[in-house]
DNA sequence: GCGGTGTTGCTAAAATTTTAGCACTATGCT
DNA sequence: AGCATAGTGCTAAAATTTTAGCAACACCGC
């Protein structure tokens, strides 16, 4: 059973896993709470039934209620949308897509920030040997 | 109408706007080469002309066919997703999401392309003041 | 001129996604 | 005990997405 995360998904089940992933784990409550243009409560259950049933989802009882946690650790997921993201906007460039991060409006990088990034790319550089 | 790129497509219409985006511009043939699981032929026209009813893409006459662009500016379209991505993924942390791309397995950044980012940095230091 | 190839314009059906709603259980409060 | 609240298990229908296929037109090489 493939799992490919990310890709295959539709609307709403993308929305959900973004939730999902975005929290670590949640509720059926939470997930609605969340979902921009929020569907029914009963709509979000069938469809984290469906997200566990094609694999994407599990869940634990946690008290009264279910807890929904995705089946592909939130590393993994990232790198693959990552991915995905490098292909379709940065022309697969790593450095591009650094580069956009670096004067995106709002991303607001403190100098603090930047002084740990410098940092991260001399290592880098080191280790590349 | 909102047009917000992304966020409200289905699978296949994200599939394609995907390769758009790669792009710049595409036919209907070479959208169709470039989707995984290749949909027909008819498939891929008919979501193109969904996705330029709803707005996503335009289309201008190369020759005997279509070539279709998309509407929302590749910039504004990437600066979109790369939000999503960091709230979903990085907590809203554009540093993480550097950090995450300087590690990833197989992003594969020269020397050169560090060399290139430390200087971004230093530069982005010298202005955010 | 003629057939083959590649395109678009349609329409309608198949498949999937998304929603609503009823039945039932457990819990907590009065 | 009785009732309201909040949850799950289902099923079935509505809505949307995805597909197939025919018709028409243009172009190209023969």
């Amino acid at each position: 059973m493939a799992v490919s995360p990310h890709v295959d998904l539709s609307r709403r089940e993308r929305q959900i896993m973004d939730v999902i992933y975005a929290r670590g784990s949640a509720t059926v409550r939470e997930v609605m709470d969340r979902i921009p243009d929020p569907p029914s409560y009963s709509a979000v259950r069938a469809m984290l039934r469906v997200l566990e049933e094609k694999g994407h989802l599990k869940h634990e009882q946690d008290g009264p209620r279910y807890m929904y946690l995705p089946v592909v650790p939130r590393e993994k997921a990232r790198d693959s949308a990552m991915k995905q993201m490098l292909r379709t906007f940065f022309d697969g460039s790593a450095e591009r897509a650094v580069a956009a991060l670096l004067d995106m409006p709002g991303s607001g990088l403190s100098r603090d920030e930047l002084d740990r990034l410098a940092k991260l790319i001399e290592q880098a550089r080191k280790e590349g040997r």
